[in-house]
DNA sequence: CCTTACACGTGAAGC
DNA sequence: TGCTTCACGTGTAAG
């Protein structure tokens, strides 16, 4: 981290300005130490455009002026903790201040009028042995800023594994813990499908940590209770699993390029400038003090820093330590190296970029279309479960258990249907056999007492003889064994007509009681009158009826 | 793809080295076109290791004495299509040999026996304004190795789009057609689960395209027919889907490095070296040949390399081109952006390579990973697709759609099941109360010519009255009616006896007639003397019994 | 350690 | 063109 002290004024420029758009922070200040245990401005920027102004005035000054006095100003080392300076002497490679706690902390008024009048949120406060490097960004930082600044720093701290940023040798304070307000588990969002739009809350929840230039306000709010924020809440608490964070958080940082090609093309540029730049302003500023006697108040814990700073770029730098010491005709070399360093600390921030560049797009449409992914697997897993409801409960809740038992028993559902209902067609075919007798007997309830009715069977297709059915409903008090008796009298002594099944019922209300008889009858010849045949049953059993 | 050309021999070699390790390629050339109308050897390198001799000669100087022989040659620029040359006097910047065609290419002997002793299968000629590159490889290349060097050489074209190698303005032969043998669609592989093993076809059909240094056979079995290769098959032959070629490759390639952290740091170390090496060295070689004209036969078509040679190097360079007619003090400024040059062109290299370690690391477990996953997608997609099958064919052939349709047919299945249990049991139990009978009838078919038989029916549970079944099977030739009428006269005239229904039957064989009756009555009276009423019934109707 | 399962974001293709 | 669906490879967790 101290090798940005080391620089030269146009790559450090260039850097800081890489590092600015980085991270999107409103300002950037390098404070560098002086021996007279004072810290002085070295170099910086602030970004105007970062945090527009809610009043339209379009004097565009004002905060230009206060962040001019801020860096004018020199800042004595105490003991107490206020910023700049307080990360320098505690050897805090990370130190976050925010809102009150920023403004309280500040040294002087210039500089607090500043962050407010440049509405900054959040400052970070990294140290270094050369000094300190302040950062500051208009909207809440997030917890995966400090570790967006220790991979920027130590990127060989984190080219492996994913290591949690509590996991690093931090000493700071955890900032933002954002007290979540939900402990249930992820419960698939359990709601029916939601309607998303783009400036819904989930769209902003996934933009909250990001630090964007418009004026989409970048906070969450807390305590919305409506059923839309539940679909994304395990995203935005830390209550989270943590893959889940991660991997939103590894998609989604530095938003805020616009172009690929056009970035990349400035930054090569730049760097070209970098590198083909005359060697003349090589000695613009004095070499930085070599001190080598830790801070005051932080004596034991000084190799902190030793551990990070062993990276790549230092590591393969034999004889940049102790080449100090002769200072003849090797001077362009030296500058040489520095400009090397410099451009390896450029490089290792435009690798970066352009590594986030090309491994993620997030536009506007990127983002529809993940959460229009999200939505749809969403819909599937719901499906999923409901289908899961279904099935018998003893089985297995996979994913693919579930569809092959699902088809198991959708198979063998639909043989069943198909069995019964064979079997109930002919069930039913053998019931109405006799049940249209009772239907028939049912329907054939007329107003008149005695009701007789003919009716051809259908399977008598013969022409030597007919079968019929003979109904005869008679409202009687009488026993019906008298209608029966008569009846079946009268077709004894009708020797044309023989019975072959006949079916009795009595049906008793309260008033009266109605035989139901219906008889099926085999008649013998072509020449049968039917309707005479009808009207002497109708005779017969007429004086029966009351 | 010529400012390789320009460089000095320092940051070439690097960068030479660099590309050799980028492909795994055996040997690489570098030939410098000279205005006497040949081509000369510029710079290269051998690396022995990349092809082990099967042979166990402890000698490794053949092919090193062979290649040493093959570089002093200088070509002759003729008519023919002899390699090198061809590519260069064509401007073809890919043009690959294999096999025996590079055999029988070859200028001279000593190239010829170099390629064989090193075993090199396949040689790439990439012609630009300045020469040609050589390029060779111990394996067979594959189609995908013209976009890798079209990606290495022109990578603004691959920036955004994954345009296909075909689509590129090369009108190289198309290398390596692979004949495919299957022209079925991608049938989801209909197979089976099947056993992958980690040196099944499959891993090394994954591993194919790229350039090991193992002796692992890369080469496929073209015809095996074996079920196994069918699950893998969309994705090693040409008619398969793009999107999953290239997906499949974008993220395979260059699994060779060993560990990126001993890689970049020697590379970084390298670069170092580069940047910081004194400008002693810079005119160690004559600037190259200024000429314009394009070389003979092939003048219509030169500003096809103007187009891929726009940069984002050249194109943020100005001066560069127009530089050369003062050559006056600004030499070093000079050689210094020709280090600029040289740095750019290993930073673009470096970038892909870094960017390639870290955003995918295609180990071992990683593909038994990948394969899993598919594997498991396979058979989600199989049981999706049965599922499918199941469902009414009218449907939806969406997941989401499937999932739906088989919740609404399965719980509808299943509430068909239900009523239709119910209702079949309610069919059933009626049935059976009419079936008792018919069965009781029949199995009541005894001997004796009068059969009668009375049973309780189980809804009688009153004590003031009780419902009996009478049930009468008479074999007589008499007409059923005097059965009836009799019984029908007994029953009336006892008089706490009265019937409820009837039911009767006549069943006529060949020999005799049987007629059956069932009649429903209702005794009044808890003192009914069942037996007595019984044989009262068979005296009856005895004396019509034959 | 290896296996299995799942969710994720992304690119491609169809509509 | 925008929207939807799908397959892919990867990270992560549980067993």
């Amino acid at each position: 981290m101290d090798s940005v002290f080391l620089l030269d004024e146009i790559p450090r420029a260039n850097f800081l300005r890489l590092l600015m758009r980085s991270f999107g922070c409103s300002y950037l200040c390098l404070w560098s130490y002086h021996p007279s245990s004072c810290l002085h401005f070295l170099d910086g920027l602030y970004n105007e455009e970062n945090n527009q102004p809610s009043t339209s005035s379009a004097t565009p000054s004002l905060a230009c002026t206060l962040f001019h006095a801020y860096r004018t100003s020199i800042f004595i080392l105490l003991e107490d903790d206020h910023v700049p300076g307080h990360a320098f002497r505690n050897n805090l490679p990370y130190f976050e201040l925010q809102g009150q706690d920023l403004l309280r902390l500040a040294s002087n008024e210039p500089q607090r009028e500043f962050y407010q009048e440049a509405r900054i949120k959040t400052a970070i406060f990294m140290g270094c042995k050369s000094g300190e490097i302040e950062l500051g960004l208009s909207n809440v930082s997030q917890v995966n800023m400090k570790m967006e600044m220790m991979k920027t720093w130590f990127p060989e701290e984190f080219s492996r594994q994913s290591t949690h940023a509590d996991q690093l040798p931090v000493p700071s304070s955890s900032p933002s813990p954002r007290p979540g307000n939900d402990q249930n588990p992820p419960s698939s969002s359990s709601s029916s499908l939601i309607s998303l739009s783009m400036d819904s809350p989930e769209y902003s929840s996934l933009l909250f940590n990001i630090p964007i230039t418009t004026t989409t306000t970048s906070q969450i709010p807390e305590a919305q209770h409506t059923t839309t924020t539940d679909i994304l809440q395990p995203l935005i608490t830390p209550t989270l699993p943590h893959h889940q964070a991660m991997q939103a958080f590894a998609r989604l940082r530095n938003i805020q390029f616009p172009s690929p090609e056009i970035e990349i093309a400035a930054m090569t540029r730049a760097m070209l400038a970098v590198l083909s730049s005359p060697s003349s302003s090589s000695s613009s500023h004095q070499p930085p003090p070599q001190f080598n006697t830790p801070p005051p108040a932080a004596p034991a814990d000084q190799n902190r820093f030793i551990n990070p700073k062993a990276s790549v770029f230092k590591k393969y730098m034999p004889g940049l330590a102790p080449s100090n010491t002769q200072i003849n005709a090797h001077l362009s070399r030296q500058s040489m190296l520095k400009r090397s360093i410099s451009f390896f600390q450029n490089l290792n921030i435009f690798m970066r970029t352009r590594q986030r560049f090309q491994e993620t797009r997030p536009t506007t449409t990127q983002l529809h279309h993940m959460m229009s992914e999200r939505k749809r697997r969403e819909k599937l897993n719901e499906s999923f479960n409901a289908l899961r409801s279904l099935l018998p409960p003893g089985t297995k809740k996979d994913k693919a258990s579930v569809l092959t038992i699902t088809k198991e028993c959708l198979s063998s559902l639909q043989a069943q249907v198909a069995e019964l209902t064979k079997r109930n067609q002919q069930l039913e075919a053998q019931v109405l056999k006799e049940g249209s007798h009772e239907e028939a007997i049912a329907g054939g309830s007329s107003n008149e007492r005695v009701d007789v009715r003919v009716s051809h069977v259908s399977e008598s297709t013969s022409e030597e003889s007919q079968f019929i059915d003979l109904q005869v409903n008679l409202r009687t008090q009488r026993p019906a064994e008298d209608m029966l008796i008569r009846i079946l009298e009268f077709l004894k002594q009708a020797n044309t007509v023989s019975l072959l099944s006949m079916e009795a019922n009595t049906h008793i209300t309260e008033s009266s009681s109605t035989a139901r008889l219906i008889l099926r009858l085999r008649v013998e010849g072509s020449d049968w009158d039917e309707s005479a045949f009808q009207e002497a049953v109708r005779r017969v059993v007429d004086d029966l009826a009351q």
